[in-house]
DNA sequence: ATAGTCCGGTGACCCGGGTCACCAACTCAA
DNA sequence: TTGAGTTGGTGACCCGGGTCACCGGACTAT
């Protein structure tokens, strides 16, 4: 598969002229819609995927409930594909494209030889570990300390961070899916959220202050 | 500070004679007591520790609220630490020894020189951080779905595998401490348990069937 | 013996949020 | 126009578990 070196070279700005080389002549560019998704739970990994543009959110599911654990932005890439890839065990979380989103995929069984050649790519996935080891500490403290109105606002504020939009046009049942939660809860605390001056609701969606 | 390479070397067995020579020299080794208080929340770290023998458990904390997060037992280490120690920032998690433990202590200025040079220690690393993401996503998935039954059932299951021993000689208190709960609450569910036959409580402590 | 402390046990109560059952408004296709 | 699907809004109810108050037993120091 020719990939073009040019394509890639702007969202990689650390990687080596020798690294994107490599990933050119064994990596390959994927465009997907928004809304697809990109790994499933339990699936084997073979191909480990870097996003460089769009936003990809990453989901875990227990008996029918799903959670939203984090983003994955540009130039970030997917621990757990990148874990799963290397010891060959399934993906406990799945993938979807938040928006239309371009991934480079690099092959797994590449990987562990190249983090070794390669410093950037080393030091991208260690950095990304870190990243998720914190986010992942933060969605710990929201769940221990319960409180939907203070995890709803922090994901609307993330949300509208994430999109550049001060406006989100979200329906509730989508919001309670990635909270976890019920459609009813997301209604009745947005409605709390907006008497205490934090949010308002208008048509064209939900704004926050 | 002479550090005994013979010491050592056995707990290490991955680690070329180049580096355990490395760590001797600029290593040390520390003993430290049961309960005793290695990390504390907000701390900076210069040195990062890898747990040679013993047992060792790490807390998130919430406004008054703990939570144990996972055990590091021996040649594991802490990934918050080594996270904290390369990019300078302070600990969001605090470390207690469960029993009385032997730690070996490496300079964080030098690790990132070290990661590079000698893969196993980069392994290592990349290792524990995959063991402690899928421990996190554990963690937040017995939160998701609740059931305070469950999350201690396997609480007491987890801590008699570490320990080795089929009966617990522990205190309700405790074990709210770590589950982020209140102790009456403890005392109901291992009454529940118990009446469930998955428990028994005796004199000697709690045993585990 | 007395008092203080730690531990576990229990009942009463409350609260957040999950569930259920509906309903109104809107959109869209037939 | 009619009917079906989607979305949001609401009231009623329940349940897990956190909180409070209190108690009794074991142990210790004086």
């Amino acid at each position: 598969m020719p990939l073009d070196l040019a394509e890639i070279k702007p969202f990689l700005p650390d990687f080596s002229q020798e690294l994107l080389q490599v990933i050119a002549t064994e990596g390959s560019v994927m465009d997907v819609p928004a809304g697809m998704e990109i790994l499933k739970e339990g699936q084997y990994v073979r191909m480990i995927p870097i996003v460089l543009q769009g936003l990809v959110k990453v989901f875990t599911r227990v008996e029918e409930k799903e959670l939203l654990l984090y983003y994955i932005g540009s130039t970030q890439s997917c621990i757990m594909s990148f874990s799963a890839g290397l010891s060959q065990s399934p993906s406990r979380i799945f993938a979807i494209s938040e928006e239309a989103s371009m991934l480079l995929l690099l092959p797994a069984e590449k990987i562990n030889k190249w983090i070794r050649e390669f410093p950037a790519l080393n030091d991208l996935f260690f950095r990304q570990y870190n990243l998720r080891y914190t986010e992942m500490l933060d969605t710990i403290n929201s769940l221990l300390f319960g409180r939907m109105d203070q995890r709803l606002y922090q994901y609307l504020q993330e949300k509208s961070r994430l999109k550049g939009e001060k406006i989100l046009d979200i329906r509730h049942k989508q919001i309670a899916a990635e909270l976890g939660t019920a459609r009813e809860v997301v209604t009745r605390v947005l409605k709390k959220l907006e008497q205490e001056g934090k949010i308002r609701q208008t048509e064209a969606g939900i704004e926050i202050n």
